[in-house]
This record gives structure tokens, C-alpha cells and sequence, in this order.
DNA sequence: TTCAAAAAAGTACGATCGTGCTATTTTGCA
DNA sequence: TGCAAAATAGCACGATCGTACTTTTTTGAA
């Protein structure tokens, strides 16, 4: 791998440190150039523009996103058990330290859905596309008749993603650190059969 | 009323529009006072640093939730008529255009969840209180039976305010407009006793 | 109507922003 | 090992940031 390759990766992994905490739209090229310990053009000429940055840091982060938590699970059999495992693996990571100031990508939905331009774009396109294969575990789950009878996927999809950004707001702002539990109870009350999901 | 505490409303108001696209951090002296009318010095006169500013707004936006849609559901019976009609105020408020850059909250949420100072300590408190609202008409409806049994109100408050984030989501950054349908369907999956919520 | 007080504007400041252009260092191949 | 090329640093720029200090305009009570 060239240099160069080398050296936008440990910028665009101090970038995704400090945009989780201060998020992506305040990253500044001084301050990321400082905690890389390069200086301001040397690290500019990395991307050519800061929308240029911002769009690579948002790509990183859907990048590690699929690598970590979404591509793992794809071994477990379709249905349930690959759902539940995303689930997991999901909710994990929100504690897991990961990102200590919390998740850039959920931070960044926030700070760019009203500021068109390609960063917003990536945004839509891999918010689109996580609901999209959430949805389609779950139905893969109904196929196999391990959903209660009568759930829809859509809603499903639409209320275990709201588990997540409930989950993600009560442990960075609240400070709760069982937004994680609830987050797993929600699930199971959602997709348990029989009693209607007793919690 | 003194002129001064007018011309603050009006900024205010001007902030909270600004501040719903591009966010409560991003707002800046020079800008707000070009949208208000104002020179920079004048406004800035108002507050006297720039994070008293963003305190005010987020008091105001704080404020305006309550009046809007908390308080107004006050006067129906303790329970799920009151939840119920809570609920689907603060959905359709994300419908109405009231913001249409988004809930300058929510947003505030991720901008400040990691930067200590009177901000985010404003914006907990307004959260925290509202969680104790909802979970407090959730105990409400539980005492009078109106709630399927053996559901917890805590998880029911936390899994509700996931329905709201969601449909937030979904309207802003994925531009859909069924999520407020889908959160209505949510909130009936999760309250309507028997069948489990056949949705 | 007058006039002190309040509100707003004017001006200036150092700092930092994003981004050009040029010089220097470092790299990897001949 | 030498040397073009690649990577990084240095420097400068106009713009804008938040925030002081001073001056002008506006307000409301006597």
C-alpha cells in the first residue's frame, strides 16, 4: 500500500475520533491536521476540499459500519438468527467504547439532512440501503414463519431502528447506560410470538 | 412588554428557523443578525456571548414544545386519552412544517451530548423531564387498565421515543413521508391490548 | 418637550477558517 | 546510489469568527 493510502487512513481514523464527539460538520482542517501531526496543506492535499474530507469521513464510517457489525453476520443462516444477530452486534457497538462520543454517522444524519451536497447524499445512500437489508432479514425471518403472525417488515424495520437512536440518545445525552437493555428488551417484545411480548 | 424583551423574541424565532436547518451549533452571530435585521454588535448585545445565545434557544425551543404540545394535552383525563393524544400531537408536529428543517432538539441532542456547559445541561433536563412525562402517562394508562398487561412503562416510554426519532429520520434525511403513519402504527403495535399488535 | 437611560450601530481586534502557491523533504525505482 | 516523483511543509490571502470598546439613535417618563 502507498504511503499516501496509508496516511489518509490515520487521518480519516483521527477524524472519525474527533467527529464523534464534536461531529463531522465541525471538523476543521487545522484541528485535524494538529491531532494528526501533519500540517494544514499537507493534510489538505490529501482531499482538495473540506466537502471533499467531510465525504471521505462519512465513507470511512459506513465502511467500518459494514465491516464490523453488518458483514459478520452474514454467515449466520437467513431468518431470525441472522436478525438477531445484527441486533446484537448493533446494539454492542453502542457501548462497546467504539466511539466513545457516540456515532458519527447518527450525529452526521443530523447535521446534513438539510445541507444538500454529496455528503448528504452518502448519507441517504447508506441510510437507504441499512434500512433496506434490515428489512429484507426480517423478511427472510417471516418467511420462515419465525415472525408473530401478522408483523409487517416495514414497521418493524422502522421501530427497531428507532430502538437504536432511542438506545444512542439515552446513553450520550442521558448518560443511562441501560439504554442498551431496554434496546434488547424492545426487540424481543417485538418479534417474540405467542404472548404479545410480556415485558 | 419592553422593546428589548420584543426584539429578543423576534431573534429568537429567527434563531430556532436557522438554527432547524444548519443546527443550534452552527448558528452564527453574524448571520442571525443579517436574518434579523440587525448589526452584529446589536445582537450580540442581547446576550452577551455567543453560548448564552445557543441557552436561549434551546430555552426557547424547550419552551415552545411545552406550549404547543405538552401542555394542551393537559386538559384530557389522566391515562391513555392523554397519551394517546401527546403522541399524536408530537408526530404530527414533525409533519407540520412547524420546523421543516427538523426538530432544532433532536438536532441539539447530537451536537451537544459531548460538549460540557450550560447547553447541554439544558437540553438534558428538558429531555429528562419529557421522558419522565411520557413514562408518567404510560403508569397512568397502566393503573387504569387501559394498557395490554405486563407491559413495562419504562420500556414503553423508551421504545415511543424511538418511534419519534424514527419517524424524525425518516422524513428529514430519507425524505419519506410515511413515517408518521409508521409511527402511528408503532405506537398502536406496542398499546393495543390482545391480538399483540397486528399491524 | 426634554433628557437621562436604554437600545442599537459602528468600529476594531486577534484568531481561525478554507484554500491557493511555492519550497522542502521523503519516497521508491533505475 | 542517484534522481524524478510523490508527499509534506511553509507561507500568504481574504473572509469570517466572537467579542471588546465607543458613538449614535431611539425610547419612555417627567
Amino acid at each position: 500500500m502507498s504511503k499516501k493510502a496509508v496516511t489518509r487512513e490515520t487521518i480519516l481514523q483521527q477524524a472519525l475520533a474527533l467527529a464523534s464527539s464534536s461531529g463531522i460538520a465541525a471538523l476543521t482542517i487545522g484541528e485535524l491536521a494538529a491531532a494528526s501531526g501533519m500540517s494544514k496543506s499537507g493534510l489538505f492535499a490529501h482531499f482538495g476540499s473540506k466537502e471533499a474530507l467531510q465525504l471521505a469521513v462519512v465513507e470511512a464510517a459506513q465502511a467500518q459500519f459494514v465491516a464490523e457489525t453488518l458483514q459478520p453476520v452474514l454467515v449466520l443462516p437467513r431468518g431470525l438468527a441472522r436478525l438477531t444477530a445484527l441486533f446484537e452486534a448493533w446494539v454492542g457497538r453502542l457501548a462497546a467504547g467504539r466511539y466513545p462520543g457516540g456515532c458519527p454517522l447518527l450525529a452526521a444524519c443530523y447535521e446534513f439532512d438539510d445541507q444538500p451536497g454529496v455528503v448528504r447524499d452518502a448519507l441517504l445512500a447508506g441510510q437507504a440501503r441499512l434500512r433496506e437489508s434490515l428489512q429484507r432479514m426480517l423478511q427472510d425471518a417471516a418467511d420462515n414463519g419465525e415472525l408473530p403472525p401478522g408483523r409487517d417488515p416495514a414497521l418493524l424495520a422502522f421501530m427497531l431502528f428507532g430502538l437504536i437512536q432511542s438506545a444512542h440518545h439515552d446513553r450520550q445525552l442521558l448518560g443511562r447506560n441501560d439504554g442498551e437493555q431496554l434496546a434488547r428488551r424492545g426487540f424481543a417484545l417485538l418479534l417474540a410470538p405467542g404472548d404479545g411480548g410480556r415485558a
